[in-house]
DNA sequence: CACGCCCGTGACCGTTCGGTGACATTCGGG
DNA sequence: CCCGAATGTCACCGAACGGTCACGGGCGTG
């Protein structure tokens, strides 16, 4: 193994999936390694060794829960995470029997997949420090304070804010990319993922809402700022 | 947490097997404890307890399913995992009848046999937790009171609460995420376990009568709250 | 066997959210 | 200074979701 950083292996056959999924955790930090079908994963995983794998239930040929149990038969107890097409509570039950340990039905949120590749690694142990993106549950900025775990807040003038899932997403995003530039396109991706593709006139909207409700003058931004034809940036500070 | 920490008894005679057990329950992350013959077993339960008894149905002297029968005949109700030695569907109602909550046969895959009793551990999780920490035995909220041993309560009313273990269970899982969200999957998974699927529309309704138990005004609650399209929030007190 | 209690489901309806288009406004380049 | 493009802002609509109720099946009990 490379050090300390945890491998993860990708069985995805959708190769737009694939590089998505691959170049996100690449830069979580993670070594990563795709494989398009279940055999050339065996045959990897036959030289190699990772903390988790990444499984599609749909491949061409050999399905996921079959590589599964077939790498459990062999006595192979990488954690397994299931991605599937639909949100079938019996495929579920058969990813669990086949010696799974989560399961993710697709499309999904970046952030939720990301959650939980951060979740099982943790729990295997491997995972000490690294990822500098760590979930921070709650945020503080000019006065206002948002806690994740609840979408629910204050502002500068002391209301309660109740935020919306999509409100509160935005917001995170924004937030772990703080005073650095994040795109349209960018929130799009990491908010609603890779199959859902609303305008970027909705992301707009949602900037305002949260202007709304947490700038003092949300015709003058101090913390939600337009970047002109790029996208938008989130300063925790008025002016620095 | 050290005492939230699932504690497993393996009553196994093959000093093979369950050393080999014991291991693999250690690596997950249990507390374990292991006996040689039913006698032993009982001995220690008399002054411990467990979140599960894996239980082997042939052991020398008193089988499992005496010891089964003896332990729910004392008011011992720690969920059994019976491990036999063949497929015999008798034997599988013997060990339900006497009280037994799951049934392996040998050999079995040690997967098969983590994920069961993972399973039933997750299922009983909320009842270790009542049992073992007192702290959690009562709780209070807005006037309301509700002791989780009795599955009996107080409202603000004064009016006595007699819960359902349903209610009791989902109140429970919601108090311990006291200020988070709690979705519906999760408290699926938590309440129901792994492999029952009710409708999330069964979610709501335990909702709606905890609501209209406790809460002054159930079309206003102040303590069951609703996260549109995540799922419930739990709270002590109105407005913190 | 009948009754009652739980619990799960389907249906109905009101509400909320998310996404879009229209229009006003601002920005930047020529 | 003017014009086109990008953004701010608002109002609106469809769809999805949640609240609520009533019904029915299963299980244990008397």
């Amino acid at each position: 193994m490379s050090g300390s950083v945890p491998q993860v292996l990708v069985v995805e056959d959708d190769p737009h999936l694939s590089a998505g999924v691959l170049e996100n955790l690449r830069a979580e930090g993670y070594a990563v390694q795709g494989a398009g079908d279940a055999e050339q994963a065996l045959v990897w995983l036959g030289s190699h060794s990772c903390g988790l794998i990444v499984l599609d239930v749909m491949l061409p040929g050999m399905d996921g829960f079959a590589m599964c149990r077939e790498l459990r038969a062999q006595g192979n107890n990488t954690p397994v995470l299931f991605l599937t097409a639909r949100g079938d509570p019996a495929d579920r039950v058969r990813g669990l029997e086949s010696g799974g340990d989560d399961y993710l039905a697709k499309p999904f949120h970046l952030q939720e997949f990301l959650l939980r590749v951060r979740a099982i690694l943790r729990r295997w142990d491997w995972y000490n420090s690294v990822s500098a993106t760590q979930a921070t549950a709650v945020l503080t900025f000019g006065g206002n304070e948002v806690d994740f775990r609840a979408f629910r807040g204050r502002n500068f003038n002391g209301e309660s804010q109740e935020l919306t899932e999509k409100e509160a997403m935005i917001l995170k995003v924004l937030a772990e990319h703080g005073g650095e530039i994040v795109s349209r396109e960018d929130l799009l991706e990491k908010v609603w993922g890779y199959d859902v593709f609303p305008s970027t006139r909705t992301v707009d909207n949602f900037i305002l809402r949260l202007r709304k409700r947490f700038e003092r003058d949300p015709a003058q931004p101090r913390h939600f700022l337009t970047v002109w034809g790029v996208g938008y940036r989130f300063l925790k500070d008025g002016e620095p």
